[in-house]
DNA sequence: TTGTACGCGTTATCAA
DNA sequence: TTGATAACGCGTACAA
């Protein structure tokens, strides 16, 4: 492997002259640089990462911490922030929690220890308190970790947004599925769906409304639905919000389960829009997370540290589809 | 940041020993060794990776090239094998190509700048000849990269397990809708299962089957679904076996979006057991994927050089569900 | 068994 | 604008 000392040889410059043309940035005359170019070329010479790595203490590199990349909607995050990632020359390193607070902290010790240029954490739904001393900046995404910034969909306002849909489609007995209570995500969307049902109850037009924790995952959006579908129907909710696609469509299967029709006997709403919920049957009128634009937003002040870093939220888009309204 | 230096200062005994310490494998006498390791706690002491990544040529890394994550195959892959990896304290860079070729190459070759421990790749649908040198082992799974050592599932049995699962059910109208021809994995699941069909095909007991070509994705599927399901009952097929889980998961769509029911009016089947393959309706009957074992199978030449990198290939195992069968 | 000193390949500093 | 050279932190050959 040829090194920087070979090709100053061979341009007939020293390695500092080298080492200028690399970084691009200085002024180089321009006949020496085109022999240092053509000696490059020659030699197909390849900058050492790892002494780059240790003369200045950092590496293209950004730590992604994740609690499962077979979640679908983790894994169009994953992708996202790859992407937009390797579009500022960085690599992503993935870690799997596995939902596991202890495995979260070893990951993103070690993670650190590799001077990443930033970290992005997806936090576990019961996230530790270990503190975590680092000078590379530690976003979160989706799900908040400790009391780092979080980028996210503006949750409140999607779970207003389904819920104005299915009120407006006349339902007055409705379930809400939420996600865990002690994740903020799963809270927010809870109480910005409940909030705007209360608010949309009036004397003369009474809204029934149910709660039930849950986890995100499909299991336990079927086995609630069972629960819920297998009252009569003149006291079962005619339509669910869920706090998450996997959720809706664990709901959907119960229904399908038990000769219930979708959206007839009752209309399902989701939260992501994971790819599945256009292939589920019906498919998932749900809310949309603009992915690619948080990616961008978390890569944003670690790639560019005039850009502070702190929460940020955007705006979901509600999608509707056939799990809600029959046409088409 | 603690260095080496400090460690040994604080220890009172040289930075060799530390060293030694640290390696854990040569002899250090025992009061050194814990006044080193005492040390190391007070001090809270870290080595630093890309120091000795340059002095010793290579880091904890190992990179994985995917054509995209958010495929639920590819993930379950994914995760199988960074799991497998951290057990070997390595971490894994992920790549997405997006099945473009160009891409590829210049991921995998920005990626061994790195000095990985090794390399895996799930090629691209249509792979570049770029000649790619280097001393790291590079490997590829699931699609074979190139001329490297592919580690799979045997992809010629678990068709013909299909085979004869559908031929056992009755079927003699049968349509297998195939992966690209232009894909290992593709053509060896295609022969296999024509060839099994083939076999069973007696004078007294014929068989009709119809090929069609097809990419691995949903959308290929249903497409192709319809096609086949416009034609009237008589000459239509009653079963279908799909080159992967998704295809089998749009020809359902389709047949459901026609008011077919399934098993009953037309029998599916899929192969790599992707998770949602669960949810779907009915539940797909498929050929599961030994993911873990497949991780396994690709890291051990890596992390271990006595173990010779070579094409590896493992059983699937046959999953009947309600796409085929009509019970419980 | 322990300590010393060199070199890995790069960037950054400073003098020319 | 260029060249010489000192770090960066670690592993290891070699001397003690």
């Amino acid at each position: 492997m040829a090194t920087i000392r070979d090709v100053a040889k061979r341009a007939e410059v020293s390695v500092g002259t080298v080492s200028r043309v690399l970084a691009g940035t200085k002024a180089v005359k321009t006949h020496l640089r085109e022999r240092v170019q053509a000696a490059i070329e020659e030699l197909d010479y390849k900058p050492n990462q790892s002494a780059r790595a240790l003369r200045t203490n950092r590496v293209d590199v950004i730590g992604l911490v994740i609690p499962d990349i077979t979640n679908p909607f983790f894994a169009q995050l994953a992708k996202a922030i790859e992407t937009e990632a390797a579009s500022h020359g960085q690599f992503v390193m993935l870690a799997n929690t596995h939902d596991d607070p202890e495995t979260e902290t070893r990951q993103i010790t070690a993670l650190l220890d590799r001077t990443p240029r930033g970290l992005i954490v997806v936090a576990s739904s019961d996230s530790t308190d270990a503190t975590i001393g680092s000078e590379v900046p530690i976003l979160s995404i989706d799900r908040r970790f400790q009391d780092r910034p979080l980028v996210c969909v503006d949750n409140w306002e999607g779970s207003v947004q389904i819920a104005e849909h299915l009120h407006s489609l006349g339902h007055r007995r409705i379930c809400y599925i939420s996600g865990p209570p002690n994740t903020e995500v799963g809270r927010v969307r809870r109480d910005g769906f409940v909030h705007r049902i209360r608010d949309l109850t009036t004397r003369n037009d009474p809204v029934e409304l149910e709660v039930h924790d849950s986890r995100f995952n499909f299991e336990s959006g079927e086995k609630i639905g069972h629960d819920i579908l297998s009252r009569p129907s003149e006291t079962r909710p005619t339509a669910v919000a869920a706090a998450s696609d996997q959720i809706a469509i664990g709901v959907m299967r119960a229904a399908r389960d038990r000769g219930l029709s979708v959206p007839m006997d009752l209309a399902v709403a989701g939260f992501d829009d994971i790819d599945v919920s256009a292939l589920a049957f019906p498919r998932l009128t749900t809310i949309r997370q603009p992915v690619n634009a948080l990616a961008k937003a978390v890569i944003a002040p670690i790639m560019d540290v005039s850009i502070e870093a702190q929460d940020v939220k955007l705006k979901g888009s509600l999608i509707v589809r056939g799990s809600t309204v029959t046409s088409r």
